[in-house]
DNA sequence: TAAACTATGCTTAGCAA
DNA sequence: ATTGCTAAGCATAGTTT
């Protein structure tokens, strides 16, 4: 029993600076573990406090990853069930490939995932959607805000097709539905 | 010394379940706790990775919380540096106006928050605005992302007006600017 | 109502496979 | 590139002020 019989394998988690990581390997993996990390957090924070969050990450690469409001329901609702005088019929299609691409994730997960927690280019329209139609409601209500400062002549633009040309396209986005089986939601027991 | 001297003071932080907290007093101190350690993760995200993040939360009052854009400097320059032929004076006036709040926030801050964590009432334009054309911007995106997967037309819909009759009026938006000084950033040592 | 306090649960940096 | 491990840093539930 030497001083320090067992030799502690690791220095455990680290402190680190709050800065740009250079290398470039070791941001990659800080990247993935702490977005999985914070997508986690937004999804119990929607939970808990039956809230719409929705959180959105561009990589430098121009890589979109976002996860799309918890609280899916009364956004979901609201953009499928609105005056869609001309899209009557999409609804119950949009809800059918709804459930379809559930199930479809469900088995991919396979346990310890999400069916949600998929690149872009695997998710189905209806995700996507919701995503969309999630951020353009909050964005509204900013703008709505900014107007009550009487201001909001000032924001009458909108950005060029260009805005973002460092894009490269291998992005994902993840919408996280749990929250329209309020009683019935999976355990957060993910490891991402 | 007795066995137990120190009589326990706290029960420390116990295991909750993931699921909507009907208590209204505690969802609410829940909601603020945890929506600050999200907006923090998602700012320490944004710098580690040099990645432009936003979270947005809808309370069920209706109120909108938002984390903006933490790596802002594309962002911002990308909205005040396009071809605003129109608006070409506004640029200066608004990082102007940036400037001027940035201050004002660091000073009503006084060394324990951070001037973008204020009710969206007390916030300039210029946090409106970037937050606003980092989501139209990120929209976008996947706006893009789904016009590849040849379904673009589907999506040419925008949401009335009272998609969200709940509001209040009371939300906040933050902005979090850190990252336009990346050599010269604020510590993280903030406990909101 | 909001802020401060702690003990404990949770996240994650550094490795290893 | 991911995934799993461990230890230590960090977030936070319950409580007090």
């Amino acid at each position: 029993m030497e001083t320090s019989e067992k030799k502690k394998t690791t220095r455990g988690r680290q402190r680190i600076e709050i800065k740009k990581i250079q290398k470039r390997s070791q941001l990659q993996v800080t990247f993935s573990k702490r977005r999985a990390g914070l997508f986690k957090k937004a999804g119990e924070l929607s939970v808990l406090c039956s809230v719409d969050v929705a959180v959105i990450a561009v990589s430098p690469a121009g890589n979109v990853f976002a996860f799309g409001s918890p609280s899916a329901d009364a956004v979901v609702n609201r953009f499928l069930g609105r005056d869609s005088s001309k899209d009557v019929g999409r609804g119950g299609q949009w809800k059918a490939r709804y459930g379809e691409v559930e199930r479809e994730r469900e088995k991919a997960a396979g346990g310890g995932g999400f069916w949600w927690d998929r690149p872009v280019g695997e998710l189905g329209l209806g995700e996507l959607e919701r995503y969309m139609a999630a951020l353009e409601e909050l964005k509204c209500k900013v703008r709505k805000r900014a107007d009550e400062l009487a201001v909001a002549a000032e924001m009458e633009n909108d950005l060029p097709d260009n805005f973002l040309d460092s894009g490269s396209g291998t992005g994902g986005v993840m919408v996280n539905p749990f929250c329209d089986f309020e009683e019935n939601y999976f355990d957060f027991g993910c490891n991402y």
